[in-house]
DNA sequence: TTTGAAACATGACCTTTGTCATTTTTCAAT
DNA sequence: ATTGAAAAATGACAAAGGTCATGTTTCAAA
């Protein structure tokens, strides 16, 4: 975990986030009143019914998304990392949240009031036109997923997740093991699937020579195959 | 279907729509450079991998957004109606229309090019806050659809869809006819499930007596019993 | 009014995927 | 190192839902 950032404007993240427009005056205001904390692995960040007060800024971590099935069951809706914003769903809707977030490994993140959020947002163009293209392209996602969680068998599906999670998290040094340890739990809930179907799957994948297997660790051997077997057309 | 109106300031869409919030200004630019339309039923607003020149605003009747799977099978993605914007997403993530528009009935449509309808985005912070909200809005929709569709039986999606329908369309003057024509091919595209298995379900759902059908008239029998088959907590 | 294609309907069957039970492994706390 | 609970793995089985074949109805164009 890195040190806390003195501030917003030397933040590493600025540029790679919502803010990267946000002009040097509202940047100052945000630096002002932000609230920076730690999660630690597994700590909730907010709660799927709760109201919500502002909005959280990664400056480094992993947090996972997930609303709450009707029987309990979770389902992972998005994978978040250093410069990501997350909560403004909910503020931008007006209602309450719609799902949880939770830390995924020890999280360093900033707290964005409400007030001064919503404020910067109006007084700056270039920050709510920034703002609109991360909810347009998050929509876009959530369309295609949406998609192909309806017509895609969940082989192709789970390939497509392991995919994903590379292009979000990237890998370790070694350029072949996924930057992040998830559940086989969560890997079904991410790919919208029974447990064991990922299990099973991933040991075909692993027979296939695609990926390895070591514990929570998952190596891309063949990209390319993977990338087959996920079968995506766009 | 209503004859033209003479200008955006008279619309009675205006006040139904992202431009409630919009400045006398803006929608007098707007007015200026809008060009209006009539697709007949089935007509395509715009396609797929299309680059997109601007938004649509529907003046009055109904259009259908769907994706195109990989193997050809169309997923409905959003159902529009009067005073409903579309072609936004695209435009604000910077790409290709990532899905179709096609009219389900004769549809009256209002083309706004790119340049104005970012223009007053940058200027009016009402209309881009509301514009956030719209997006908000269906990216929480999309996320609700996306658990359902992981997690729930095929019955109770039908069920949900059926009553989606309603909030949408509404019923016709008797008060129990959805007001919308959608083959079966259309009605399971949007549930994401085979032709073969809503016209069963709609068949099983007739028998229960929770609707009737005629052709491609649907009427809602039993409200409360249709919203309990869905099963929705939310 | 006829007619032919498209939509609707239904049955049989099969594949996919989920569920349940059980065993094995992992990993952190003692 | 031990151990106990959680996670992972695996098999057997069941259920849901998709596919295919075929028959029926609808509806718009001739």
């Amino acid at each position: 975990m890195h040190p806390s950032p003195s501030t917003c404007q030397q933040c590493a993240q600025r540029f790679n986030s919502v803010f990267c427009k946000a002009r040097e005056e509202f940047v100052e205001v945000i630096n002002d009143k932000k609230v920076c904390n730690i999660y630690k692995k597994g700590q909730l960040l907010f709660h799927e019914g709760a109201h919500p007060f502002g909005v959280f800024c990664i400056n480094d971590g992993k947090v996972k998304l997930s609303h709450q099935g009707d029987d309990g069951k979770e389902q992972i809706i998005r994978l978040l990392k250093a410069g990501d914003v997350l909560g403004y769903r909910a503020l931008l809707s007006g209602g309450r949240y719609s799902a949880s977030a939770v830390a995924l490994e020890d999280t360093q993140v900033c707290f964005i009031p409400k007030d001064v959020f919503i404020n910067v947002l109006q007084h700056d163009a270039g920050m709510a036109f920034e703002m609109m293209k991360v909810l347009s392209d998050e929509l876009h996602r959530s369309e295609i997923k949406l998609t192909h969680l309806a017509q895609k068998p969940i082989r192709e599906r789970l390939a497509e997740t392991l995919l994903f999670i590379k292009e979000t998290y990237g890998f370790e040094a070694d350029g072949i093991t996924l930057a992040v340890k998830l559940s086989r739990e969560e890997i079904a809930n991410l790919v919208g699937t029974a447990t064991e179907s990922t299990i099973r799957l991933l040991s075909e994948f692993k027979k296939d020579g695609m990926i390895e297997l070591d514990g929570k660790k998952i190596q891309i051997l063949k990209p390319k195959q993977l990338l087959a077997t996920a079968n995506l057309q766009d």
